[in-house]
DNA sequence: CCTAAAGTCGATAAGCCGTATCGAGTTAGA
DNA sequence: TCTAACTCGATACGGCTTATCGACTTTAGG
């Protein structure tokens, strides 16, 4: 399951997509939009701004824009910046392996080819799906 | 991520389906063979029993066997009495569905839309990978 | 230049979940 | 009947999730 985290992140995305202009856009608007508790907010956008996915303007009328096209943020970007790998286990993770501790031989592991299977199938999905096209999903029905 | 328990749970079961013959298995052989602490395992074959995947014998000489053919015994159902469901959100789970709080219309939720494709494509990995396969993979390598 | 408005950042806290252990209870074979 | 095995509820402990607070920094605009 996606954490609350995760979900309210993609939200907020879906919202400084839709918000066209360069002006960027205060926390307090993205808020309310995205319907998420304004000061966790901040805590998301702070962690989508060290990845490079937002960025942001300081000082009186600064605000949030997205850091990138809103098409080169995928599903899986989102993902693993609030939540970690994709992956079910370290060991078949391909941002951020390691060694099961557990583990005798990685390379005839039972258990580890079935979850690397899984895992490529669970990334190919979300490494196609971005933002901008659940941006336009989300305008036709008038809402995120 | 599986958790840990959902992790013993599969090597146990390997071990279990490795185990030939029609007496029982003691929790005191498995936990050793599977190297999963013996209290805690415990707990995941009450777990495993309540869904019928395993069956046990209780009494002197009792023991644990396996509750269904292991050809019958998915990855995903293991990971599904452990860890609950497989999706990423609870609307788009298939085995426990139910409706987000914060979710204005389901059927046009952008966010769900992706997410119900990636359940689909874990799913389909993970409900046809089975025990038995592990086990034979496990028995060439000499273990699991 | 000064102040109000905005993002930044570290601390805090309640509640839940994962991991694991204990001990008493129950069953049934020898 | 005794003892080895499964059963089951209780407990503990830490860490994570989900926030919230308040002080600090930056900057536009008067």
């Amino acid at each position: 399951m996606l954490s609350q985290k995760a979900r309210y992140a993609l939200h907020a995305l879906i919202v400084l997509a839709e918000h066209t202009g360069d002006t960027p856009m205060q926390i307090a608007d993205v808020a309310e939009e995205a319907r998420v508790p304004r000061k966790f907010l901040e805590q998301i956008l702070l962690d989508l701004k060290k990845r490079g996915i937002v960025k942001s303007t300081r000082g009186r009328s600064g605000g949030y824009l997205l850091g990138k096209a809103p098409r080169d943020i995928t599903f899986a970007d989102v993902i693993r910046v609030m939540d970690g790998p994709l992956a079910l286990a370290p060991c078949v993770s391909v941002t951020a392996y390691h060694k099961c501790e557990d583990c005798v031989d990685e390379a005839t592991c039972a258990i580890r080819k079935v979850l690397l299977a899984a895992r490529d199938a669970t990334a190919q999905v979300l490494e196609s799906r971005t933002i901008a096209q659940a941006a336009v999903t989300a305008r036709k029905a008038g809402w995120a």
